[in-house]
DNA sequence: CTTGATACCGTTTTT
DNA sequence: CGGTATCAAG
């Protein structure tokens, strides 16, 4: 059985040869050079991580794997990227040649190949989560009008998360709402039909939510038994990156494809912090029990920090309850240097105003912008921080807010790019049709069904039958005429994405109708359409439409920021979540006061554990210098609440930190 | 049915 | 201060 191959790489390749020896420390040797029984690598913060397995890869390839024959799972685009490119560097093996990337763009790839059993077509397309989210919302109104205008009623939103921490962490609807939202039991019936309803409609519409691909996927290996052998075999090694962070399908999926024990795990169980996204920390603890032999490689030289810095994160580390989990300490390798500094500030404008003072401090020592990141819990916390930036004229690079695949005008073409490559995919076809004058969802329905029921009829693609007589019927005088226009444009595009690349589809149909609509609509449009070009350029790195699609839909800012334009000296800010993984030599770490980091909310279910690891994360992200500022006050809608430092920082010897407090006067 | 205006709600983290 | 749910007019 063959499925398809990515590359034709030749088989007998000579690789420059590495010194291996050398080049990693004896901890980092004994991981890279390990043998074939299933390993559990624990390598804790700035250990070398990537690099450990960047050289088991090398290593792999220098014993004669094949690289086609490598699976290596990470939890963002961007790790993947990066470690295939060291990869790349370092034996010359381009990255198409492996198989490599997130469980969920690998999952689509699967779902595309072998989904057909499960009633998937090749051609579905991917819901990101608002549209998933407003799908069930139409269903929900369907099913019970009422249900979302009582008050009392749980939100679509938290209905979403519920079946989709129901399916992540394979338990029943019931046993969700019973363990985390016990006061919703009197709507478990409600919840199930939603949930069903909201499932045949994806299959309708033939799209897949982003549980989807990694449900669907653990389903194909599970029922389609030739296929699960397949890859198997076809996968002698499996490294996984980041394992504190799978959750329970993902497991499942990678005990499945490991069945023979080919697996290296790689992972710290102290930076787990997604378990709201069903995560289970459990999974990278029970790797030994559930695969016999496993042999534990323990990576504890700290290479990226400071001791002082590195007493700093023992020093939380040591917070945790003995005996849970696996690590104890980091190791120093580097020299001594200045210990954290907290920063007691007055307010949210007081702590923008300390921050800049300092990072002018820096640059005047010769630091440049982008050695320096601003980390904080959640995006709001950077509000005042972005207004100062703005008004001193700093450059700064924000990875949050509008992300660029979330921009309006890029969403508007990628859907009807969508719904050229995937005619039933109603929600694509909705987006840009309620674009025109006097279309709204429910006239948009009107046209989308007539047009449907012709094209059933002929054979065609929808496309072509939106100018049929019964659909045109539908559509009002005042948009006939970009309606010529725009069905026009999406003829282009479906005859093109069939034998032309993606970028020249892509590029069809920025040029098309909706070139000509947004100049009317948007006063910056030449932003806009020089948006719309980046995205021609980026689609040109792919040859697949649907790999196209499909990653457009899985990749978050931080990949899109830094693929569609080029890197600049600018001062980072990004939630303490995407930076994980990343380093960089000074650390801002905003908000540092009990009640916003810890966050409140996120306390409300033992929570606290998690928002311990998550501060872990982020104090380990600093290389050289790290501060922290505490606000004093904040404003909570109407009132101010008084804060203290946080108790991560209170419950450290004072020893580990200096403490300042900022003086000057914002000079606005 | 669409559109525009007004009231009000709420503000975690992401594939 | 923001965005969105809801309502009334065209």
């Amino acid at each position: 059985m063959e499925f398809e191959h990515r590359s034709n790489f030749p088989q007998d390749l000579e690789y420059p040869p590495v010194d291996f020896r050398s080049n990693l420390n004896d901890e980092q040797f004994a991981a890279v050079t390990a043998g074939d029984q299933p390993a559990l690598v624990l390598a804790g913060a700035g250990t070398g991580k990537t690099r450990t397995l960047t050289y088991r890869v090398a290593y792999l390839l220098e014993r004669g794997v094949h690289p086609g024959n490598i699976l290596l799972l990470t939890f963002t685009n961007k790790a993947a990227r990066e470690m295939l490119a060291r990869v790349e560097d370092l034996t010359g093996v381009p990255r198409r040649a492996f198989w490599g990337g997130t469980f969920h763009s690998i999952g689509q790839r699967m779902l595309r190949m072998h989904g057909e059993p499960l009633g998937i077509e090749p051609n579905y397309t991917i819901m990101d989560q608002s549209d998933a989210e407003s799908l069930l919302a139409d269903v929900i109104k369907e099913l019970d009008p009422q249900f979302l205008k009582d008050k009392n009623n749980p939100k679509t939103k938290v209905i979403a998360n519920l079946i989709s921490l129901a399916r992540n962490t394979c338990q029943s609807l019931d046993d969700v709402v019973m363990g985390f939202y016990p006061y919703f039991r009197e709507h478990i019936n409600d919840f199930a039909r939603f949930s069903q309803t909201y499932s045949e409609r994806k299959k309708r519409q033939q799209v897949a939510d982003f549980d989807d691909l990694l449900v669907f996927w653990l389903e194909i290996l599970q029922t389609q038994e030739e296929v699960a052998r397949y890859y198997q075999e076809r996968f002698q090694h499996i490294l996984v990156d980041e394992y504190q962070d799978t959750n329970l399908i993902q497991a499942q999926i990678i005990d499945l494809i490991g069945a023979r024990d080919q697996i290296m795990a790689v992972g710290d169980d102290a930076q787990s912090i997604y378990s709201w996204r069903g995560a289970n920390y459990e999974n990278i603890l029970h790797f030994p029990d559930k695969h016999r032999n496993t042999n534990i490689f323990r990576i504890e030289t700290n290479y990226r920090s400071t001791p002082e810095i590195l007493r700093f994160a023992n020093g939380v580390i040591r917070q945790f309850h003995p005996g849970q989990g696996f690590f104890k300490t980091l190791r120093p390798s580097r020299g001594h240097s200045q210990p954290p500094l907290l920063i007691r500030v007055m307010n949210g404008r007081e702590e923008a105003a300390a921050v800049i003072s300092r990072i002018t401090g820096l640059l005047d020592e010769g630091r440049s912008l982008k050695d320096i990141t601003v980390l904080y819990r959640a995006h709001y916390q950077a509000l005042d921080m972005q207004m100062e930036l703005t008004r001193q004229n700093i450059p700064f690079q924000i990875t949050s807010g509008v992300q660029f695949f979330e921009q309006a005008h890029i969403k508007d073409l990628v859907a009807q790019v969508k719904f050229a490559y995937n005619p039933r995919d109603s929600r694509a076809f909705h987006r840009f049709a309620c674009l025109l004058p006097k279309i709204g969802s429910v006239t948009a329905e009107r046209i989308f069904q007539a047009a449907l029921a012709e094209a059933d009829k002929s054979g065609e693609h929808v496309a072509r039958t939106l100018i049929s007589r019964p659909a045109l019927a539908k559509v009002p005088k005042a948009a006939r005429k970009h309606w010529e226009s725009l069905t026009a444009t999406l003829e282009g595009i479906v005859e093109a994405a069939g034998d032309r690349s993606p970028s020249e589809v892509v590029s069809l149909a920025a040029v098309g109708w909706y070139s000509d609509f947004i100049q009317t609509l948007y006063p910056n449009y030449r932003q806009r359409m020089d948006d719309l070009q980046s995205l021609v350029g980026f689609a040109g790195r792919f040859s697949d439409l649907q790999e196209l699609l499909g990653q457009i839909v899985l990749m978050n800012s931080e990949t899109s920021q830094t693929s569609v334009y080029p890197e600049e000296d600018k001062l980072r800010l990004t939630t303490v979540h995407q930076a994980k993984g990343l380093e960089f030599p000074v650390v801002f770490l905003l908000a540092a006061s009990d009640g916003l980091f810890p966050l409140a909310r996120a306390m409300e279910n033992d929570g606290l554990d998690e928002e311990r690891r998550l501060f872990y994360v982020a104090v380990t992200r600093a290389m050289d210098e790290l501060y922290m500022t505490s606000p004093h006050l904040i404003q909570f809608g109407m009132n101010t609440k008084i804060l203290q430092p946080s108790r991560f920082i209170q419950a450290l010897d004072p020893t580990l930190y200096e403490m300042a407090r900022f003086h000057r006067k914002p000079s606005w």
